[in-house]
DNA sequence: CCCGATTTGTACGTATGTATC
DNA sequence: CGATACATACGTACAAATCGG
């Protein structure tokens, strides 16, 4: 029995024994790679899609959440679906400056304060070489690129010494434009221990990651120039978004 | 109405609101914890559990399960479940040498060879620097420390310069005695990018993980002491056996 | 090299308490 | 109140891997 097709647009094969999902998400994901769609733009939404393959939205959203599931696509509630930027190489070496990695990649670096809190916790204390029950700045911090959140970051400083840090953080969301402003002019890591683990649901939450996607954990203390420690820092890396490399 | 209870072991509190797995996988936790089972020992058999809290074997499977998921013991067919060892600190620097870092942990290490093959692959062979379609020895190999995988990794050579190199692998299990006994006395990184994702199932088969569980991922490109690049090696370590220290 | 004992992994089935509609 | 769904707990059997003799 011929079937009669529209042969004008034939979007998708029905009948072929591949599912009309697997065929659109193949489809898309082809156009992507070939640079239809560049790293960052955005996708034409499901009901575009749902017109131009002549299918239901539900079939068309199946098919988004296969990329989103590859990691070449990223839904957001009611911006759209991007189409993700190839992993950012983000150097760990003694100098730590984020807006300077993430200019140097032709991005457009953002550090957004989340909160502040003063905290007594003996581990950074611990780590800062400072007293017992030392009162610290708590610092909950989440940057991105190009709009696309890549880190998620929790600073500890003491308190008394860094007095009014998190207006500087506020205004500027730079922690190196915040140092500087008191009279920190260079800082530099001692040490840095790199592992990785699911993301929990906050960091999905805040990173925009699907469940079951991986952060790289950087801890990391820094110093000032005569080697005195004076940030403990915990960031956790979107794994699909960066990948850390180590210039010795 | 006043329930009767055997009150010499009430190892298990029924009837409590609070579920017998859970009530046992906290147990066990906090033996685990306080050091009554230490790390990388044997845990009772599953039978012996199933004697000691008086419940069926199905219950303490359960527990175990949660306690496996948590990451605080492992399960092997046919032998029992291990208590985890704490995550070894594993320096990323200009050395690579995996058995003195292993041993300086106070582990027993060990390198199996997995497997050699001469390929020909573009990608290695252009960051080894060598003329395309270079012929390659591409060795595969499982690291273990005190009978524990860590990492499971992929190294590629020029086969020209290395012939018979996988004889001495075999017989030694390290790469450092390898390239010594081809006259390579030292040797150091070059570059190292670090990224991580979920284990897929051969690496879960070969580190023994879990489904579910993240490896992280170095590439990393070895030269030798005149600076030429000798080995490009992509290594991937179960996440949760290791933190990756960089030593800057 | 095989054999049997031990141990974990998997798959059935059954019963019961609890929460929800 | 009944119907339904779900988690919990127990029973049994067998498969698969390991280890010692």
């Amino acid at each position: 029995m011929a079937v009669p097709i529209d042969l004008d647009r034939p979007p998708v094969d029905r009948g072929s024994g591949v599912s009309l999902w697997r065929q659109i998400a193949e489809r898309i994901e082809c156009e992507i790679t070939t640079g239809a769609y560049p790293p960052g733009s955005l996708l034409p939404s499901e009901s575009e899609l749902t017109e131009r393959f002549g299918v239901n939205r539900h079939t068309v959203r199946r098919s988004l959440a296969v990329l989103a599931e590859k990691g070449l696509v990223r839904s957001v509630k009611g911006r759209g679906s991007f189409v993700e930027e190839a992993p950012l190489p983000y150097p760990i070496g003694r100098r730590v400056r984020f807006s300077e990695n993430v200019m140097a990649a032709g991005r457009a670096p953002r550090g957004r304060l989340l909160g502040v809190a003063t905290v007594v916790d003996a581990e950074p204390t611990r780590r800062l070489g400072l007293p017992a029950r030392t009162p610290l700045l708590r610092i909950e911090m989440v940057s991105s690129a190009n709009g696309v959140p890549l880190s998620r970051s929790t600073s500890w400083f003491e308190a008394a010494r860094f007095a009014g840090l998190e207006a500087e953080l506020q205004r500027t969301g730079s922690v190196s434009r915040a140092f500087a402003a008191h009279g920190i002019a260079d800082y530099a890591r001692l040490e840095t221990a790199i592992s990785a683990r699911l993301a929990d649901p906050a960091e999905q939450e805040l990173l925009e990651l699907p469940t079951g996607r991986v952060v790289l954990v950087v801890e990391a203390l820094n110093a000032d120039a005569d080697g005195r420690p004076i940030q403990v820092q915990r960031t956790r890396f979107a794994a699909d978004r960066v990948h850390l490399v180590v210039n010795s």
